[in-house]
DNA sequence: ATTGTATATATTGTATACAATTACGCCTTG
DNA sequence: CAAGGCGTAATTGTATACAATATATACAAT
């Protein structure tokens, strides 16, 4: 639970942006962070005092995170960070196989030379950036992310992020089990090619692959053989 | 513009839900309904004055609608209905094509027997629903929602939900154009015969081609050719 | 006439006050 | 000692008051 005193006040001044965006990105992080954990209950006076403001915007950064499903909201008794069984994670899944798919095979055909270009930085970064698991995770996340944007299409670019960031209530990630980072480096490389000699059908197959061993190992690591 | 009295502040008594959930509704619904047109701004306390609350509720609403993509919020210059360009329509498209046939093949195979049952009932109502537009496009709403229910996929439920209130946006529906109803109509036949003999293949390929077509309808009636 | 500026008005962002509902502890009672 | 009811505290839903910002109007200067 964030618990630092309202120094977050400090930092809000000079703000480009409504308080209820401040807000929502303070809790965005401190969610993928895993400060606050799924299934815990979150008080709206507890966050307004940590950040130094009214309930007011508090309450419009939960009705946000609410709509993209990373908190769960029941009236009159508050709100609770969501938990995923499952069922639901398969489901999920399922859901991300195939909009990733799409995203690399829509970047085949519409990403910029320029765009390819960062997705191959993306990846020698990758490749040196030692072992930490939370390192990985987040450069895994650079990589998806200017994989979605290559793709060019608005509605995809924000279905993918509302995914990841439910993904994000899960820990811990699959760059814990050993090997798995190299793998899924491989993996990432495959798609990059594919994209870059311009093979939609390549790129789509390579990110669906791409997607089952990442839902296989997620399975396993949280659920057990 | 939605004008009448605050008689609807009598609607709402015996709510089963906050005024927040009360108000997103009546709003959704005159969106849909056209009674705000693409690019109309819409006051708080307009709205409040309309649905006899205060603009507390009225704020939660436009946060949610903002996030379904059918508001645009601007800090300080209030809530705008999106207007869709044709760029933006085609994304959307690309995106609805996926989400759809994904969702017909699903439903091939984990619909249960009383939901396509179901889908089949909508069918029956759908040939004899008369020649009223209006009418034409619900019955399509339903056949389309029921397709997404039998999909048993939660997220691909509430993605397709979206695109669908977004493209409500648009008007006139493609129901206006001639022939397109008995089109349509036989489009959703296929669909859902293949769902019937479990064909996921040819339900994802009906439900893209259904698609494909509804999008060139589309895109000529409000473009031209 | 047009443009720039100042002032007033309107509208949204935020904070606080109040109402409605729930959760929990305590007491009573069998 | 357990079970149930009552009352108080805690929490959220809603309304309103106030602050910050944008928009519109009036007027002056060119």
């Amino acid at each position: 639970m964030p618990t630092s005193a309202p120094k977050a006040a400090a930092a809000k001044k000079g703000l480009d942006t409504s308080l209820g965006e401040f807000v929502l990105e303070k809790l965005r992080g401190a969610i993928r962070e895993g400060r606050y954990q799924p299934g815990q209950r979150i008080r709206e006076v507890e966050v307004a005092g940590w950040l130094g403001v009214s309930r007011t915007p508090v309450r419009e950064a939960f009705r946000r995170l609410h709509a993209d499903g990373l908190l769960q909201l029941t009236p009159w008794r508050g709100a609770r960070v969501a938990e995923l069984d499952r069922a639901q994670l398969v489901e999920l899944y399922a859901m991300r196989r195939v909009l990733e798919g799409t995203a690399a095979g829509l970047a085949a055909e519409n990403a910029s030379t320029s765009e390819i270009g960062f997705l191959f930085e993306l990846l020698k970064k990758e490749r040196t950036a030692g072992p930490n698991p939370a390192r990985l995770a987040e450069h895994n996340r650079l990589f998806h992310e200017a994989l979605y944007g290559a793709a060019h299409n608005r509605y995809l670019l924000d279905s993918l992020n509302a995914l990841a960031d439910s993904l994000a209530l899960l820990r811990p990630t699959s760059y814990e089990v050993p090997g798995r980072a190299e793998a899924a480096r491989r993996e990432h490389v495959a798609i990059a090619d594919a994209i870059k000699r311009r093979d939609r059908k390549a790129a789509e197959k390579a990110a669906r692959a791409h997607i089952a061993v990442a839902e296989k190992v997620r399975l396993e690591l949280l659920f057990g053989g």
